[in-house]
This record gives structure tokens, sequence and C-alpha cells, in this order.
DNA sequence: TCTCAGTAAGA
DNA sequence: TCTTAC
DNA sequence: GAGA
């Protein structure tokens, strides 16, 4: 038996045991992906200990991103004489273990990689890859890819004989390869002699020490460098503290993530519990959970992190920011501040590098009251003017140091002497500031340090110019808009105690304070969730003297540009109100069914996209040269759409949707409360029909039963007449229930009732009074649905409104007419201020929404059902928002603060 | 490499 | 935090 | 998956 087979043979009995295992989440994929973050983890606080100048180093680190500049670059030195720069060589480093690997081990094979692997990583496979070629062997990165090699099925019998081996990620790919095969009418077996794991394979390679995992993480290279002298501080009593203390650290450090992950993984084999899988079955789906539940997480984690910061983002500009407050400093502290403002990453490319070493224009840069490090191009022609604008910067963030001191303190920054001096000598100069810093006083010196070595580039059409250019004229006119406020809006707030009164009251807003009226019977009301004291206080708005709003710098710009790609979005261009191209929209509409049962964001988003393109044409498409050049379908769409026209259906989208699992999965999230996750969490106990779940109602959550108990008559969509009637019904219970005052208020169908549509699949109804809020009974949602219950309408309550901070309020339900079939219906109220926001956003359709927040976004707006803010988006995580909206009272004001045509709710219909 | 709408509720 | 919904 |  050859040393190959050996290991191959390991590899797989690795992944036979482990089978038995994945019922628990931890499995070995996973715990390499937390051994990556935690390496992360880890580079980023040895890059902020540089930062903070704790530790020095000037080296640059070459790996396979870098060769090319570094021979450039070594040329140079050594014809220099003397060498500047210091390297850690990691390639070297790579390339000697990756030696390690016995030459002939993959001698005369051919090896088809299937690359999604955190340890087989894509270096260390380029270098595999070039190790079978030199030794004879072939390599293929595709299945398809090997077979553009066969002229005949014959040669592809015979090559056979010759060791195939095909190196994946893990189980999917099997799957999805067979599947591939039977195309062909091939079986795997013919193809292919052995499939291995690659996570296997890399764990049985490590075993017999051919591989080392260290040299792709960044602790080594850490370690690399502490071994050779690479770093730099004035006394060498402290330069081999700092040494030693580096490559403990660092030894120690990842030495204990290792270690927790052996930990973690001999705790994860759990035995697998009676109720849970059929043994047979088991493997394959267990396997392709475990990867989407990675995925998962992955994705998941981005999207808390924005949601979060979004959050903190308003309360930092009503709250937090006074810029009055700023406080100046005397000339001792200026002195005392240290004289170092270089700051060097650790890790980014060469190039990048260089040209940090190179730039001395760093200055400081104030935009919108934030601070940042800024780089200034000088001069450079924008439309016919030069201007100096800003390139790129970095972000400031307090310095610690200070927290310790009072309060008063809190809005002193730090800018180190050098940066401030630069500063002063343009001021001096009697130039103007190429930044907006507004050191107009030389004692003013600001505590603020480098929050993130991170420099954030400005995209060409944000560039913040310092000079108002033509068009920035109309800034005052903005500033009008902004300054409006949203009258009869009341300020309600609740606290946990007086102390967060007091600290709100300190910052000399005025909030006025509605006790929330505890009326007996509101006990007996089932109001959903209780709100957690800690996430309080609410506002129902802003404080009445609010800071106005100042337009952020580019804005005009910012706008414009948007302006002229607005043909790039649905919500510019409508849809009309048939669809010439039912045919591709529904085999696309399958896939993307396929990919948000997936959780695949982005290729759901980038599907539901070229839906609406496809809808909103006025054509049917004869050929993929009728969609050439249309912004949004890219290559491997138009090529769908050519199979389509083609054959009649795209063969990918008919054999994910024929698998028994999707099939599953797309039946049981029709229930109402149940989604992807949950459907196949269900699948994975066996269940696939709904008689079957009907048996297994334990599983489900109160909502879930409702629906699943309504099923039958949910899943259908009613005609737009039934809709009419339950309209109907709504408004004269209305009427009823409030006999005087009906006509204050508005009652609208919306969704797809509203847009036209022949079917729908619920009533949305809007309700929206049209006078001021004061006159508004307490309880007027819940007495409503109270007395449709009563009619016979309601009869189940999914969702029970609650006043949350804007004063709307949402109930979800389902009803049915005498003689019909149970239907949802959703009522919404929104005070009077809201009616436009409120209106757009509830007659969609959810893609239109969807179009219109995201140019809204573009714009430098953020688009809701509670109203048009401006906002500043500094980066990903951080944003000021106005407190202010720009007040829309229609749609039409809505669409026309856009710059956008209006467009009827018919053809909004994407 | 980053982004993809924005908001709210239940468990 | 995760899942689902509009 | 697409676009920047
Ligand atoms: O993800 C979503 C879903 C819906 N909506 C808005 C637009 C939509 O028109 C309205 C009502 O939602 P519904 O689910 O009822 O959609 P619809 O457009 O009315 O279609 P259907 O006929 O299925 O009810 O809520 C969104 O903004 N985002
Ligand atoms: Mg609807």
């Amino acid at each position: 038996m050859s040393q190959l087979d050996q290991i191959l043979e390991e590899a797989v009995k690795k992944n036979e045991n482990n089978k038995r295992e994945v019922k628990n989440p931890l499995t070995k994929e996973m715990i390499q992906y937390q051994k990556v973050l935690e390496s992360q983890q880890l580079k980023s606080q040895i890059n902020q200990q540089h930062a903070k100048k704790e530790v020095k180093k000037e080296y640059i680190v070459i790996d396979e991103d870098s060769t090319d500049i570094y021979q450039q670059n070594k040329i140079q030195n050594t014809q220099n004489g003397s060498q500047k720069v210091k390297y850690v060589d990691i390639l070297k480093q790579r390339q000697e273990e990756i030696n390690k690997i016995p030459k002939d081990l993959f001698k005369s094979k051919i090896v088809i990689f299937f690359m999604r692997n955190f340890d087989l990583s894509e270096k260390r496979v380029k270098i595999f890859a070039e190790q079978i070629k030199n030794n004879q062997g072939e390599v293929y990165f595709s299945i398809q890819e090997y077979f553009e090699k066969f002229l005949t099925f014959y040669d592809l019998i015979q090559e056979k004989n010759k060791h195939i081996l095909f190196i994946c990620p893990d189980n999917i790919k099997i799957d999805e390869l067979r599947k591939q095969l039977s195309q062909y009418s091939l079986d795997l077996d013919v193809v292919i002699n052995k499939v291995v794991i690659s996570e296997y394979l890399v764990e049985v390679l490590k075993q017999k020490k051919y591989i080392n995992p260290e040299p792709y993480y960044f602790s080594y290279i850490n370690q690399l460098a502490a071994q050779n002298n690479l770093f730099h501080v004035g006394q060498q009593e402290e330069i081999n503290k700092e040494k030693q203390q580096i490559k403990n650290m660092n030894i120690s450090q990842s030495q204990q993530i290792i270690d927790e992950n052996s930990k973690q993984l001999s705790n994860s084999k759990v035995s697998s519990d009676e109720d849970s899988i059929q043994e047979n079955s088991l493997d394959l789906e267990c396997l392709t959970n475990i990867s989407r539940d990675i995925l998962r997480q992955r994705k998941m984690k981005q999207d808390t992190s924005r949601q979060k910061a979004a959050k903190k983002t308003r309360y930092l500009w009503d709250y937090n920011y006074d810029s009055e407050q700023e406080q100046q400093i005397s000339e001792d502290d200026l002195e005392k501040s240290q004289n170092s403002d270089k700051f060097v990453s650790f890790d980014s490319s060469f190039e990048q590098k260089k040209a940090e070493y190179a730039d001395q224009s760093i200055t400081p840069i104030k935009l919108d009251n934030q601070l940042f490090l800024s780089k200034v191009t000088e001069n450079e022609e924008i439309s016919g003017q030069k201007i100096n604008y800003l390139t790129s910067f970095k972000k400031l963030k307090r310095s610690p140091q200070l927290d310790n001191k009072n309060s008063q303190d809190q809005f002193l920054f730090k800018i180190s002497k050098s940066t401030i001096k630069k500063e002063q000598d343009l001021i001096q100069q009697n130039q103007t500031s190429p930044s907006k810093t507004g050191f107009k006083n030389k004692n003013q010196l600001d505590y603020f340090e480098v929050d993130s070595d991170q420099e954030i580039q400005i995209k060409d059409e944000q560039k913040y110019l310092d000079y108002l250019d033509e068009d920035d004229e109309d800034f005052s006119k903005i500033d009008q808009r902004f300054i409006t406020e949203l009258p009869n809006l009341k300020v309600e707030a609740k606290f946990k105690n007086d102390q967060q009164l007091k600290s709100l009251k300190k910052k000399d807003k005025i909030i006025e304070i509605i006790s929330l009226d505890s009326d007996e019977d509101e006990k007996e009301t089932n109001l959903g969730q209780q709100i957690n004291d800690q996430e309080q206080p609410k506002f129902v708005s802003q404080p009445n003297i609010g800071n106005p709003f100042k337009p952020f710098s580019g804005q005009i710009r910012r706008e414009r540009y948007w302006d002229e790609r607005k043909d790039h979005f649905i919500c510019a261009t409508g849809a009309p109100k048939e669809n010439f191209n039912k045919l591709i929209t529904e085999e696309l509409e399958k896939l993307l069914k396929i990919y948000q049962q997936e959780k695949d964001i982005g290729r759901s988003i980038a599907y539901r996209k070229a839906v609406g393109i496809i809808k909103s044409l006025d054509f049917q498409i004869k050929s993929v040269k009728d969609v050439q050049k249309i912004n949004g379908l890219g290559e491997k769409t138009k090529e769908k759409i050519k199979e389509i026209l083609e054959t009649g259906q795209c063969q990918r989208a008919q054999i994910l949707t024929q698998s028994e699992r999707n099939q599953a999965i797309e039946l049981l999230s029709q229930v109402w409360g149940i989604g992807p996750s949950t459907a196949s969490q269900l699948y994975e106990r066996n269940i696939k029909t709904i008689a079957e779940l009907r048996q297994n109602q334990h599983l489900l959550n109160k909502n879930q039963k409702i629906g699943l108990q309504y099923f039958e008559d949910l899943v259908e969509r009613m005609p737009r007449e039934e809709a009419t009637l339950i309209v109907n019904e709504v408004i004269k219970g209305f009427k009823e229930l409030y006999p005087e005052e009906h006509d204050r208020y508005d009652i609208i169908a919306c969704g797809s009732y509203r847009r036209g549509k022949e079917t729908c699949g619920d009533v949305d109804i809007l309700i929206c009074r049209k006078d001021g809020e004061e006159n508004k009974p307490k309880k007027l949602m819940i007495n409503l649905i109270c007395k449709l219950e009563q009619d016979g309408l309601l009869i189940e309550h999914l969702q029970f409104p609650r006043p949350n901070q804007y004063g709307s309020e949402t109930y979800m339900g389902i009803g049915k007419l005498k003689d019909g079939k149970h239907r949802r219906i959703d009522l919404k109220y929104y005070p009077k201020d809201l009616y436009g926001y409120a209106l757009l956003y509830f007659t969609g359709s959810d893609y239109f929404n969807r179009s219109m927040r995201l140019f809204a976004r573009k714009k430098g707006y953020s688009l809701s059902d509670h109203g048009l803010y401006a906002v500043n988006r500094i980066d990903n995580k951080t944003k000021i928002t106005s407190s202010l909206a720009i007040p829309c009272y229609t749609e039409e004001e809505v669409f026309a603060a856009l710059n956008l045509e209006y467009k009827p709710p018919y053809m909004r219909s994407v």
C-alpha cells in the first residue's frame, strides 16, 4: 500500500468516525473557523499595541501577495548599499513547511480540488498544486475543467486507471457532484477513485507532521519577527524584554487557542439522542446543515454588528454630542503631549505601507464634529476648478486617559503635537487650512487617538470638498428643509430611575414625560412580550430644541452623482402592469427561493434584483442580446436566461427544486411563522409534510400552531373582491365604534390591493388620523380589534398592537367573512405626520421599498416608515443621523424629496 | 473586499 | 441572539 | 451573484 493510500484511508476513516458526532455543531470546520477568528483578534490586539506605541516595530511581512514588490525593492535596497527596511519572509517559511510533504506523495496523480476551507487555504492549495504538477501529476479546479480533457467517454474511463482524487471541503459538494454527473448518466465511482474531505486530509497530514498550521496564523509572524531582532526600542534591555514578552505572549496565546480547541473537540463528541435522526439518512443532511450553520453564523455576525451600531447612533446625535462644550487646553498640557505620530499597520500589503512611510501629509481633520486623521490631495482639478480634497482618513476615538477625569473634560481631544504644528504653520502662512480642523487657536489641543489602523478610503462620489463648488450654494435651501420640525409628535419616556432622567436633563434637552396610563383592564389585555427595563428610555420624538441639522459636506455632489445613476434603481423606473417574461421570472424565482432557504443573502438579493429588473421590462426577451447591457444582470444570470430561452427551463433550478429536502422545506415554510431555519430543523426530525407536522405540534410555538391550524386557507391568495369585502367590514366596524369621529381617520387598504393586483395574499389596512394626535382615543387599535372580534371578523390574533417610539401601532391577525375562508389581516395605525412615509411603506412592494431605501441610503438619507432622515455615514459602523425628519406629508413629497418621479401604486409591483 | 432596507416582535 | 415577519 |  502506498503512502498516499494510507493517508487517504485514514482520512476516510476519520470522516466516517465523525459522522456520528455531527449533531453537535462544534465540528472541526467550525473550530478551524474559530481559530482563525481568534487569531484575527490577537492580530488586532497587537495592532492596537503597535498603534499605542507600546511596541514598536519596523519590518514588513513578505507573503504571497507582495513578492513582486519585494523583489523590486530588494534590488533597489542592495543597489543603494544599505537595507532600509527589514523583512519577515513568511513566504520562505511557508515554502519550507510545505516542502516537508514527501515530494512524490501525489506523483502521477490526477487531483481535482474543490476549495472552500480554512485549513487547506488557497495559498496552500496553490503550493500543493505546483508540487503535483512538478511530479507528473495533473490538477483541476472543477469537474468540468477535468472533462474538457476528453473527447470520448472511453478516454474518460481509461483515465481512471490513474489515481484520480477529488478533494473538497464538505459533503455538499459531493452531493452536487453526484447530481452533475448523473446529468451525463455517469456514476461517481466510474469517474473518480477517491473523494476526500479536505478537512480530514489536512488532519491526517498534520498528524503525520507533514504540515504545520502555524505559518498561516498571525502569531507565527510575530514570533518570527521577535526571533529575528526585528523589534526596535531605544534601550537594549528593553528590546530583549519586549522581544521575550511578545514571544511568550504569542506562543502562550496561540497554544491556548489550540488547547481550547482540542478540548472543545473532545467535548463535542456527543451521543446523538434517539429522537433526532435516523442513522441512514443522517450523513449528508447533517453535514449540509452544519455548513449552512457556519455560513449563517458568519453572516449573522456582520448583520448584528451593523444593527447595533445603527441603534446607538441616534442617541449619539441627540444626547451625547454637544459642540459647545469643547474645552480649551493650557500651554502646559500642550508641552506634555508626546511627539510621535507614525502609524504603521501591521499586515497590510507592501505598497500600502510604502505609501504610509512616504506620506508626511497626515493632518487632523474635523468632519461633522468627528475628528479624523486625513490625507489631503492638493490641487486636483475637479470640474474645472483646482481644489483640495480629502482622499482618506483614519477615525479617531477618545483617549482612555480622559476617562478618569471629571465629566467636564469629556470633550477634550488629543492629537500629536507635530500634526497640530503643521496645521498651525499653514494658518500662520495665511493659507486657508487644507483640512477642516478649525484650529485657529494654537492653545487648542485635542486628546484623541487613532481608533484603528484601517484607513477609510473615500469613494469618488463622496469626496469631501474643502471649498464649496458652484452647486454648494444650494446648501442654504437644504438647511431650510432640515430644520423644519415635525409637529404634533409627543415625547414619551419611561425611566428605570430618576438618575437617568437627571442625566438627560443635564444636557439641556427638554423632554416632556408622559406617564404611561395604567388603566385597570390593561393587565387583562395580552399586549405581547414585556419590554425589558434596561432598554428604556425610548423616545417618541426628538428633543424640541435639537441641533439644527447642518448639511454634510459633499452632499450636493453625492446627490448629483446618484441622480445621474437613478435608472439603476427599480424605484425610479417602475414596472408595467403586465409581466412579459413570466417564464424567465418564474424559473429565476425558483432559484431565488432556494437561496433564501439557504440564507445566502448575497445571492438572494442578486436574484431578487434580476427578477425585479426583468419584471420591469416592457417587452418580451427574445434573445440574450435584448438584455446585454442592463445593469444588474451579470454573466451568470444571462447564461441562465439564455438556457431558459433555449430549453424552457433552468437545469440548476430544476435539480434543486426536485430534491426532497428543498421541496419539504419549501412546503413547511409556507406555514405562517415557520421560516427556512425551523423548516430545516423539522426536516431533520423527519417531518416532511403538513400532516406529519400536525402530529408533532409540540415543536411549534403559539403563532406557528395558529398558522398550521389554518394552513390550507392561508396558503391560498384571495380574489380582490373578497379583500374589498373585508376592508368594508373593517370600515363598517370602525364607523360603528366611533360614530362621531370616524371621518377624522383615513382608512386605506394597502399592499397588493392598493397596487391593483387581482389576487391578494392578505389584507393590509392602514389607519391614519387626519388631525392632531392629542384627540386620538388611547386604545383606538385595541378597541377596534375587540369590536371586529365581536363582529366575528377577527378569529385569531398573532400580534397585538403596542405603541412604539413613533406612535405607530401594528396588529396582525387572522379573520374571515361569513362563509369565507380564513385570511390574514394586518392593521396598522400611524400618526398624521407619518402618513406619507407609512402609506409608501405599506403599499410596497417589498422589493420596491428596498430599492427606494437603497437609493435614499446612497444619497445620504435613511428612509423608513417613520421618516426620511439625513444621515452621514462615516463608515460601516458609524453614522450620524439627523434627529429631525425631512417633512413629507404625502407619498408624492417623499418621491420629490429624493428627486424621483412619482410612481402610482400599480407601477410598484416589482 | 465590501455591500446588499429598515424595523419590530417572540422565544 | 436567533428567527420570523411586514 | 453583481457592482464598485
Ligand atoms: O419585507 C417586506 C415585506 C413587506 N413590506 C411592505 C410592502 C408590502 O406591500 C407591505 C405589505 O406586506 P405583504 O406581505 O402583505 O405584501 P403585499 O405586497 O401586500 O403582497 P401580498 O399580496 O402577498 O399580501 O409591507 C416591506 O416593506 N418589506
Ligand atoms: Mg398584502
